[in-house]
DNA sequence: TAGATTGTTAATCGATTAACAATC
DNA sequence: TAGATTGTTAATCGATTAACAATC
């Protein structure tokens, strides 16, 4: 298959495959058929088959998938058979939250500085990750290998920063900030927009009722 | 139209619409057409007018929508027409920076305790709001009209805090540790597996290059 | 070999886009 | 009235599900 023809809903979902199957693993079961996992995942084995067979045949007919290899495979599609070097933008409380997230470094994802622009910021440690002065970051980005930044800074200057981070080599922005930014196409983004989600959760609710 | 009938799909870029318009509000544009914010958001126009019109016809031929009156009838169906109060379950760093959040108390969400089991935490006020003991849990919701609860509480627990939450009435839950909350189908969760979405970028990333 | 379950093709379903008559 | 742009129907596209032959 031709990566570029991976739809965007099934590199969606290999997060949460990756999950449950991390889960099977550490409960010791050794294999698994689609129809197993998807009374667990409440998906269709249709689903989970036609998935997979996107990067290829991980079972075994009559058998199966197994558990441990399965995992292993996935793990490698969403790029974790390698340590990531992340930075984050803006020393905020979400900023300081995630940097003390203990299941991002588990997934071997690690967070190497924080970047602010507060002079009272810079130098401080939080959660053991040093604040630089945003006036490093290129530096910093180009001699650390640098893989993805995280942008958690006010509304206002989020698309200033984004702009520096593609300037100084990032290709991959996951984005706190409340609105959205404009990237080349050879350039990833992923949204977090927190206000958006509890307003779907809002209407959600109402729509329920 | 009935409500039950509107996609989740749909339900999910109301957010976004209702961010464009309160943009456009502030910079004092009065009206827009279709074709003209399909261009600003990156969507068709075809796509904006059909999402519009699962609720009703917000617009006028040959002149487009009123940027105003068009929020405020996004507003109204997002459910932002009146307060809703929240309360955030765990006080660690991560529910300590939602609760540090002003967007939400813009938007109109009052969060209006945390709680913990950490007698340490108990008592403190974080960003203004008190840390209360679990135990008070179920009088705090019944008393204080509690609309929405944020789960920031580790894996191991989000399930049985989940099943208190319901059983004191909770209909809508902010889901942000790192699990899948099983729940009847009268209760809404939206969920916000930050290392899902950082495993997806990852991916993405990988195969944009 | 018989049973189980995959990989894969075909059918269905839903969501998006295009087109255009209605109408401001 | 003429031009613009909606509301809405029809066409297309893509994603999900069902079915089944292949095969362990």
């Amino acid at each position: 298959m031709d990566s570029k023809d991976i739809s965007k809903a099934v590199i969606g979902r290999l997060p949460r495959y990756f999950r449950y199957l991390g889960d099977l693993k550490e409960k010791g079961t050794e294999r698994i058929s689609s129809k197993e996992l998807s009374e667990l995942m409440n998906v269709t084995a249709s689903q989970i088959r036609q998935d997979l067979n996107n990067f290829g045949g991980f079972g075994q007919q009559g058998y199966g998938y197994n558990v441990d290899y399965l995992y292993g495979e996935i793990g490698k599609i969403l790029g974790l058979d390698r340590p990531h070097n992340l930075i984050i933008c803006g020393a905020g409380s979400l900023g300081t939250a995630l940097a003390g997230n203990p299941d991002f470094i588990n997934a071997g994802f690690r967070i190497k500085a924080m970047f602010d622009v507060d002079p009272v910021k810079i130098g401080k440690f939080l959660h053991g990750i040093e604040v630089h002065s945003n006036k490093e970051l290129e530096d910093f980005i180009k001699e650390n290998e640098i893989d993805i930044a995280i942008v958690a800074v006010p509304v206002n200057s989020a698309n200033d920063l984004k702009d520096k981070l593609i300037d100084y080599g990032i290709r991959a922005i996951w984005n706190f900030s409340n609105t959205d930014l404009d990237v080349p196409d050879y350039v990833a983004v992923e949204n977090v927009h927190l206000l958006d989600s509890l307003m779907k959760l809002s209407c959600t609710a109402i729509f329920r009722s």
